[in-house]
DNA sequence: GAAGGCATGTAATGAGTTACATGATTAT
DNA sequence: ATAATCATGTAACTCATTACATGCCTTC
């Protein structure tokens, strides 16, 4: 009889018990503080957000609550074998080079299948994209400071310096482009 | 009668496409260009660069032809329609979000769940490996730089830039800790 | 008390991932 | 000739995305 196999946690499991190792939550919950954090880099469909709980629930990580009567809305919790699954994964190697999923980049490779017209204003909209990203980034960043926990604000550091280093690039492409349209 | 309606084509298609508009290719000749280029940055599983051509010559975009004995090896082509939708992708505005996927990053947002050792760990295997990963982008531009077509070498451009900045984060933070573990 | 938006969820579909499988080719 | 690796593909499964559906609350 093969031992019931345990299933490999996605990223989108440690999300969510990350978030419920603060609190308890629902999904609303995990979607609105996933929405304000780490859904800026990577985006969670809410209904992922719905699903997944359910699976680690069935896993023996996180309990369930549902509420009496009303609209019986379900609170979960993280258990201690989530906690642990948790720190063990923190502990782990990270092994997985990152991805930079940008279609920006995507058109940019293959630009040589349109037009200079598609060029010039693919740079521009991305460099005005990318500059927004950025200072409301920052924005975030002061209004969290006080409060958030260090590592949380040292993320979003590290999204400014992110977004800040693209803009530049488009910025320097476009000025490079401008300039051969004028000889 | 309802039209037969015509799917949304994703990131996956386009690069499917895209790699076409250079020349006839077999799934493992997409494989292996992607791999080399903007699999660096967002990774297709081989399994989907077999999957998406079918997918596309079902829609009319793509033609295939198949090796007569042998292995019966599938080659496929881009069809004028095919073309025309990558122009058209290439001209429409690009909205979407980049997405960054990095499981360092994650690890960081939640690293108050964990020790110091392993953030100590994580910001020096991140280093490392943004680093490696740097100097490989610059490698591989050398190479390139005088037969690829200009905005592939500016798509590597962007990547060094993307790395080094990564790079650079973990290295300061990583400076800020071991001061602190000084004193 | 009606309208609009926020909160909460499910269903259907399509895509991505992993594992499996085996045919060619090259090196020894 | 055998082993090793490259090339080629399919199948099963899990996940993600989109669309749908409706309850609840506020505000006018």
């Amino acid at each position: 009889m093969p031992e019931p196999r345990t299933r490999k946690l996605t990223a989108t499991s440690y999300v969510v018990l990350g978030m419920l190792s603060y609190s308890p939550a629902t999904s609303y919950d995990l979607k609105q503080w996933v929405a304000n954090t780490i859904g800026n880099f990577w985006a969670f469909a809410h209904s992922q957000l719905y699903d997944e709980p359910a699976r680690l629930v069935a896993d023996g990580y996180v309990a369930e609550e549902v509420e009496e009567g009303g609209r019986r809305r379900r609170t979960y919790s993280i258990l201690p074998p989530g906690r642990e699954a948790l720190r063990e994964w923190l502990s782990s190697p990270t092994v997985d080079q990152t991805e930079v999923r940008d279609l920006g980049l995507l058109k940019l490779f293959f630009l040589n299948f349109g037009t200079r017209k598609d060029l010039l204003q693919l740079a521009r909209d991305r460099h005005e994209s990318h500059r927004e990203r950025a200072d409301a980034y920052e924005d975030q960043r002061t209004e969290i400071v006080d409060y958030a926990d260090r590592w949380q604000v040292k993320t979003i550091e590290l999204g400014i310096r992110y977004e800040r280093c693209v803009e530049q690039f488009w910025s320097d492409f476009l000025k490079e482009l401008e300039e051969e349209d004028l000889s």
